[in-house]
RNA sequence: GGGCGAUUAGCUCAGCUGGUUAGAGUGCUGCCCUCACAUGGCAGAGGUCACUGGUUCGAGUCCAGUAUCGCCCA
């Protein structure tokens, strides 16, 4: 370390995010350390960042999400994988043509006015100006994507992966075009898939209508929650079991308003206890009357323009926008005397999911892909367990999800994302579908013009996994990173982009696109809801990242990151923050302390075996951890370890040996620091991968970065129990004397000598050998050990009860005798308490016959050790405080 | 309407196949600026594990039901 260094370590005691996070990051990619190996000797290990919308900016999903995929890959890498992190974005059709529309807005134009081409220029001119900004920002959380390998959904290699893949499915019969009923947004003038609708709740109206029957006085009352929609009817419908209605089935209704006389028809379909159980129906405005209206070959009428307002077929209303609809055919009915009554009423309305227009169901010409065989392999796959999802409830969401698919719409009638590989004939109408324009139809004609429409962004998205390594050539990465390994995203993505990656990935990749699928928990906000721009419930990452560092904000999220949702809180970030800087204070401590000169394991001195030891458990616990999944519970793993046995033990314990004038003693410890040093920082790389570098970089004799250093997998070999029983000896006796020091109010800087009584030669020979420790620990000397007292030792000693024998401390004149008979009575009240608890379970003959040896065993012993120790109390309370109650 | 999940300390959450005195962080109380760290140290208080039944020698954990909240799908 040199001496510059040296001295801005001395004087910083605090870890500043801001000075050591912006220069690795250029350092790390400098070395082109995220690019894989291809060839590589190594094992491989891929993961596809799933796409983030170009326009897009972190969230918390996206931060959450990445710091475990992160984790993962620099995980990966340690133990020695060549490992891919695919790094890239979707082009995001419908949300990046907003954006540039937003910009041609405010100089005044539209995309009609400059024409499709022009308009495809200024979007890869913006994409050009903006589209880097969530690149960018992962980097500063420090994932470690393979940023050289940026790929797009837009990219020349990746538009002929879609065009084969949509040419394929023609041919084969799945994807076809037909004028069926879709969502339509008005304001996007888009179809939509079912998965783009989402649907919201919200207070509405439920108008009841009177709909006279031809040739009647009598009338029939419907009940409509869209009474816009009724200019539109082609039908009305009862069902046929309803005694209510029957004698109207097959008469027919006057149309209030239109005039025109429309059938009264029977279908079980109509829910009798709906309303008035007379179902208004109109095919070209509702999806289920659209069905109902195919069964019964009812007339389609349209009575909307694709922008959400009245066509010429409404006659007065025409050009009105729905709302304003609304409520002048209301009026009108009102004056016709056609309105029974109106109730309040409440139900879910679909709104686009890019913009918030209400949905409008809208019968449109679009292409479609069957699902059916598709997602039979993606089926049974899952089935299979060949992907596994973690959590694994979410198999059967996406199970469910698969076996009830239906139709997906996939063109846009977007300017902006993947127009259809399609070719129409003016002459003929044929159709033609392939990679590149046809010179002349089978007609003879060259009249030939592209489709307009593009792909749904998921249809491209779907193919990422294997599309961004160079499929369908077969290329070097594709043969080494394909399958990739794990997938983690959030639990909305599952349908979207997981469902439909499998079954693309099999259909064309030939193999499963992942085995692991991690469902990401949600983040909520503090009121326990899904966080909410509108409500203004959403938290940055960003601000995170600049308030407390990237380290900090990366752990927090990991230590959120269990099974379950949960609510944001910015007191695990603090704890996190505080974390990051205990690991620094550590290691200043130990970088400016340390006389050795590289990290060498000691082994003669107990907390020198004892921490090792407990290192070993840590290192092997976390790996099992890691490979479960439970990033949570890793987290908290090394907090424990690092802070509360390496920090508050190791180090406290390791001062007098650091510090004292044993020059081999201070080498000794100097080298056992630095070791375990080293090991934790391997092992926080990749939970904190900013710090960790910097500090290790700073470790006497260290080279190259610690992003390619091996993660410490734990040796069982040096696991050391003698040394961890020993030292928990030390520990226990030294917490019993610091608790009786506390509550007797002893001053930090007293110094007490104190006398260890116990009749067990193992606890006699660890505590005389370790009283340096304990009193360097506790100001407290232990300078008698014997076995038993023959005698009361002069005055009134305080006690502190350990397992196997008890500490008496004489404090001359400095013990309240009141408050330490006090002391005693309550201990001996609790150890009473828990005496009885064992014995009662052992006195029941049921538990004794029926529990598993082991267990039986377990309380006996704490049955006899409550004993001793209630013994122990008993007996020095007697001697001394004896005749007091 | 269907499905999933949650309910554990004031707050945010752990608690794996049932078996120590139910844990952590934060907040709270007392003492301490001790030469890595006050973003700190030491010690402490704080819980009828939502409710009602059941299974079991033994239930926060398993089963059934109830209530409340949340999420998804239609």
């Amino acid at each position: 370390m040199d001496k510059l260094i040296r001295e801005q370590l001395k004087t910083t005691t605090r870890y500043l995010p801001a000075e050591i996070e912006p220069k690795w990051m250029d350092r790390w990619l400098e070395a082109d350390l995220f690019s894989p190996e291809v060839p590589s000797e190594k094992e491989s290990f891929s993961v596809s960042l799933p796409p983030p919308n170009v326009t897009g900016s972190l969230h918390m999903g996206h931060a959450l999400n990445s710091s475990i995929q992160d984790l993962l890959v620099r995980l990966a890498r340690m133990r020695g994988q060549n490992a891919l992190w695919i790094c890239g974005t979707d082009h995001a059709g419908i949300a990046t043509q907003n954006q540039v529309e937003k910009r041609l807005a405010a100089e005044g134009l539209t995309r009609q006015e400059i024409g499709r081409a022009r308009f495809e220029k200024r979007v890869w001119e913006w994409r050009g100006q903006f589209g880097s900004t969530i690149i960018n920002q992962l980097k500063r959380l420090g994932c470690s994507l393979d940023y050289q390998g940026e790929r797009f959904t837009l990219d020349q290699e990746y538009v002929r992966a879609v065009y084969r893949v949509f040419i394929a499915l023609y041919e084969k019969g799945f994807i076809y075009r037909d004028e069926y009923m879709v969502n339509w947004c008005t304001r996007c003038h888009t179809a939509l898939s079912d998965l783009e609708v989402e649907h919201e709740e919200c207070e509405d109206k439920l108008y009841y209508l009177r709909y006279k029957i031809k040739g009647e006085d009598d009338y029939l009352v419907i009940a409509t929650a869209r009474p816009e929609t009724m200019l539109g009817d082609t039908a009305v419908a009862v069902n046929p079991a309803d005694n209510r209605y029957r004698r109207f089935i097959g008469r027919q209704v006057v149309l209030p308003l239109a005039g025109r006389e429309i059938p009264v028809i029977a279908d079980e379909y109509v829910d009798m206890d709906f309303g008035t159980g007379a179902l208004k129906v109109t095919p070209a405005h509702d999806p289920n009357d659209f069905e109902l209206g195919k069964k019964h070959g009812l007339e389609e009428i349209n009575v909307f323009t694709s922008d959400g307002r009245i066509n010429e077929i409404g006659g007065e209303f025409a050009g009105l926008g729905l709302t304003d609809a609304r409520e002048q055919v209301m009026n009108r009915l009102e004056q016709e005397g056609a309105v029974e009554k109106v109730e309040p009423y409440s139900h879910a309305v679909g709104a686009c999911y890019r913009c918030g227009t209400p949905i409008e169901p809208y019968i449109s010409l679009q292409w479609f892909m069957r699902m059916y065989e598709l997602a039979a392999p993606a089926i049974r796959a899952v089935e299979q367990d060949r992907i596994k999802f973690t959590p694994d409830r979410w198999k059967d969401v996406y199970l469910e999800w698969m076996r009830s698919l239906r139709p997906w719409c996939i063109s846009r009638q977007l300017w902006w994302g993947h127009r259809l590989p399609v070719w129409h004939c003016d002459e003929c109408g044929e159709i033609i579908v392939r990679e590149t324009p046809p010179p002349m139809c089978r007609c003879g004609s060259s009249q030939l013009k592209q489709e307009e429409d593009v792909l749904d962004t998921w249809f491209s998205s779907a193919l990422w996994p294997f599309a961004t390594l160079g499929w369908p050539d077969a290329t070097e990465r594709l043969e080494t990173f394909y399958p990739t390994n794990v997938l983690v995203t959030a639990r909305d993505i599952i349908f979207l982009w997981v469902s439909r990656m499998i079954m693309m990935g099999i259909e064309f990749a030939g193999d499963i696109p992942f085995g692991d699928v991690i469902i990401n928990p949600t983040i909520m906000a503090k009121d326990g809801r899904r966080m909410s721009k509108s409500l203004g419930t959403g938290v940055d990452p960003l601000g995170l990242i600049d308030t407390y560092g990237a380290d900090p904000t990366r752990f927090g999220l990991l230590n959120m990151a269990s099974a379950q949702d949960v609510r944001f809180s910015e007191e695990r970030i603090e704890m996190s923050r505080n974390f990051c800087n205990k690991v620094f204070n550590a290691a200043r401590f130990v970088l400016l302390g340390v006389a050795a000169s590289s990290p060498r394991r000691a082994t003669s001195d107990l907390a020198d075996r004892w921490i090792d030891s407990r290192m070993q458990q840590a290192a092997l616990e976390l790996g099992r951890l890691l490979d479960r999944y439970e990033f949570a519970e890793a987290t908290r793993l090394l907090y424990r370890f690092v802070w509360n046995e390496f920090c508050d033990w190791y180090v406290e314990a390791v001062k007098p040996r650091l510090y004292g004038e044993d020059d081999e003693q201070k080498l000794e410890a100097s080298g056992h620091l630095l070791y375990l040093l080293d090991h934790i920082l391997r092992m926080l790389h990749p939970f904190m991968p900013f710090l960790s570098e910097e500090l290790a970089a700073m470790i006497p004799g260290s080279e190259g970065f610690l992003i390619d250093r091996e993660f410490p997998a734990g040796d069982s070999d040096l696991i050391d129990d003698e040394a961890e029983a020993d030292m928990e000896q030390v520990m226990a006796a030294v917490t019993s004397l610091r608790t009786l020091r506390n509550e007797l109010r002893v001053p930090p800087g007293r110094k007490a000598p104190a006398i260890l009584v116990s009749a067990d030669e193992r606890v006699r020979r660890v505590v005389a050998a370790n009283a340096g420790l304990i009193e360097s620990l506790t100001n407290t000397g232990v300078e008698q050990v014997i076995e038993a007292e023959a005698e009361s030792v002069g005055g009134r000693p305080a006690v502190a009860v350990i397992p196997g024998g008890r500490l008496l401390v004489p404090l001359e004149g400095l013990i309240d005798v009141e408050v330490e008979a006090g002391r005693i009575r309550t201990a001996i009240s609790k150890k009473e308490q828990e005496y009885s608890r064992a014995a009662g379970k052992l006195a029941n003959e049921k538990f004794v016959a029926n529990a598993p040896p082991d267990i039986v065993e377990k309380e006996r012993n704490k049955m006899e050790q409550h004993g001793r120790e209630l013994t122990e109390l008993r007996e020095q309370y007697e001697r001394y405080f004896g005749g007091r109650s």
